[in-house]
DNA sequence: CTGAAAGCGCTAACAA
DNA sequence: TTGTTAGCGCTTTCAG
């Protein structure tokens, strides 16, 4: 029997420990603790017995012990910088679902960015010794010291990038997708409602290596207008004046709107309700990144599809973390297009 | 120095030791243990020389050691059925803040439960000995049985109810509120879009001994429509044909609307744009729980507040655990109004 | 195939 | 004020 009466007063009720198992079955705990996690070198007959007891008694390992004697706390850390956006919420559901399969527990930290001072880190420590491994959602997340730190202190890093941040690799392949939908659908005259912060699309084209993805478009003679949507406060209703000053306007209409998020997109279909213009008949409309929003409103999308990335991510990291080698860093899955209602082939009556 | 040569191969590149910062500093491990977390019996001096070697060194304590050690992990599970919903998120995020204040880790646990097959406690067992406590989000995610395991096993529990649950307990106030706010305003002829799942109103008010409201109600002669919207699938688009349905009835038209959720009241916004009904002037609108959408919509709403109550859930745990008494059960906040732009006062014109 | 024993890093009496 | 010591519950050699 476990001496359960502790040097004084910290005696906590706690379950049935190890050695109440090994004395139940008349072995020894080394015995059970091969029997309980598989390992070989256990007579079959033997192990059903202990597993039997184990399982009568309640018998749970303490994650603390077993955290104690490997060295290894079998939880990983998930850091992110946002826990209410839609894309971070899905991120979260990949990784917890991959961890959650692969029986790690998953510690969550929820560490905003403030743009301004350089915040030092925090209780970031408090992960130091409590997890094997570090996903962080958001480039913007941590800063680059902060992740070597953790990586020299043998904790594997791997960062998610998300869509609505500075670094637009992801979104700008996004755009793309977009804007080849449209045009095999026979649009032309395009219009972008980019973020606010964002720069020039064809600029990034370029800074991205996209030159013949610009050149094919201009070969084509679809050279895209660009508005910028003031997103940091009042996202739809923004998107809604800067939607009807651009209808208003003399000239040509577009045919077709690529929005560079759902707030965006949700603003435009307001507006155009409200002006009378059919969807997707007289225009058509991509958003972008749709969780549950744009599935509800039947909007043609294009997900960066941040649940599957962070699920990959966290195989990934377990896969380096269990064999023992170096992070794999396989390719990033590119964002996908999800077409529903809101996007249909250009009118030709009067072409 | 600690002697760092485990046992045999499982050395793994683990940071400082307690004993390491006591060797450095030319004390016992005791007496670091005792600097470290501010503990009465150590000199000043003492104690700033260790913290500044602690410092130097990158020692952070070992989780597992600790744990082991006081039988405490210092870490709370929170068990929730959805991720992706804004209110869950919500909650997740007013509990993360208040563990991580009080220097808790939050070990998260996606436990949808599935209406179908009463599905063991499938990986719930892993959290037995890895937390001190349980948060739980929503009535239904976890079962009675469960629960009660789990306190029997001297893990305290606090259930956090979610308002899209069958129990309306929370949402009938709710609703109330912003019943009163609408005939405060001056409106008399309400209709209420509820969810597809809900029971009569007034036969609720009754269930939850809220007589004296329906009684109110009725003595001014108010008695509001019902709507049922079916939400399991394409909620705002159900939305929209109900209210256009509703609009196109022969006869007076009601002057407010109370949506049981964010989506019901997305779809009566867009299709009353789509009209040309102008809000507030035609007709007041009132959300429910709105999270962000809500916000962006202008939409006056009534929140439950999840962030809030899971917060205060947190920190009634916490304190049930280090003051080592049970968990005081705080009367649950109320429901809270924000007006926003979608509400106004009747118009007046022919009364 | 099984057991004995030595830790893992920290805490908490108790003694000094 | 500080040190000594005996564990916490589990893993993992190394001997049987």
């Amino acid at each position: 029997m476990a001496q359960r009466t502790a040097t004084g007063t910290r005696a906590r009720r706690t379950g049935a420990t190890i050695e109440d198992v090994a004395a139940a079955a008349g072995v020894s705990n080394a015995t059970v603790s091969r029997a309980i996690r598989g390992l070989p070198r256990v007579a079959q007959p033997t192990r059903t017995r202990i597993l039997e007891i184990a399982k009568t008694l309640g018998y749970t390992p303490s994650a603390s012990a077993t955290g104690l004697a490997t060295g290894r706390t079998r939880s990983i850390g998930v850091v992110t910088s946002s826990l209410r956006h839609p894309a971070y919420s899905a991120a979260l559901e990949g990784a917890e679902k991959a961890l959650h399969q692969r029986e790690y527990s998953l510690i969550l930290l929820h560490h905003p960015h403030l743009p301004t001072s350089p915040q030092p880190h925090t209780n970031l420590n408090m992960l130091r010794r409590r997890v094997d491994a570090l996903l962080i959602l958001g480039a913007r997340t941590l800063g680059q010291n902060q992740i070597e730190q953790f990586i020299r202190d043998g904790i594997p890093c791997i960062v998610i990038r998300m869509h609505n941040e500075q670094d637009d690799g992801i979104q700008i392949q996004a755009a793309v997708t977009a804007i080849c939908h449209l045009v095999q659908l026979g649009h032309a005259d395009l219009v972008l409602f980019q973020d606010g912060a964002t720069t020039g699309f064809q600029l990034r084209l370029k800074a991205r290596g996209l030159e013949h993805c610009a050149n094919a478009l201009n070969a084509a003679g679809i050279r895209p207008r660009e508005i910028r949507v003031e997103t940091r406060s009042a996202a739809i209703r923004n998107s809604r004046k800067a939607f009807s000053r651009l209808w208003a306007e003399t000239g040509p209409k577009p045919t077709a709107i690529v929005c560079a998020s759902d707030e965006i997109a949700l603003g435009v279909l307001l507006e155009a309700g409200h002006i009378g213009i059919t969807i997707p008949k007289d225009l058509s409309i991509v958003g972008m990144d749709g969780q549950n929003l744009s599935e509800a409103l039947g909007l043609t999308s294009v997900s960066h599809q941040p649940a599957r990335r962070a699920n990959a991510g966290i195989h990934r990291l377990l896969d380096a973390l269990e064999g023992d080698h170096g992070i794999t860093y396989a390719g990033e899955s590119s964002p996908e297009l999800v077409i529903r209602q809101s996007t249909a082939p250009r009118k030709q009556e009067r072409a």
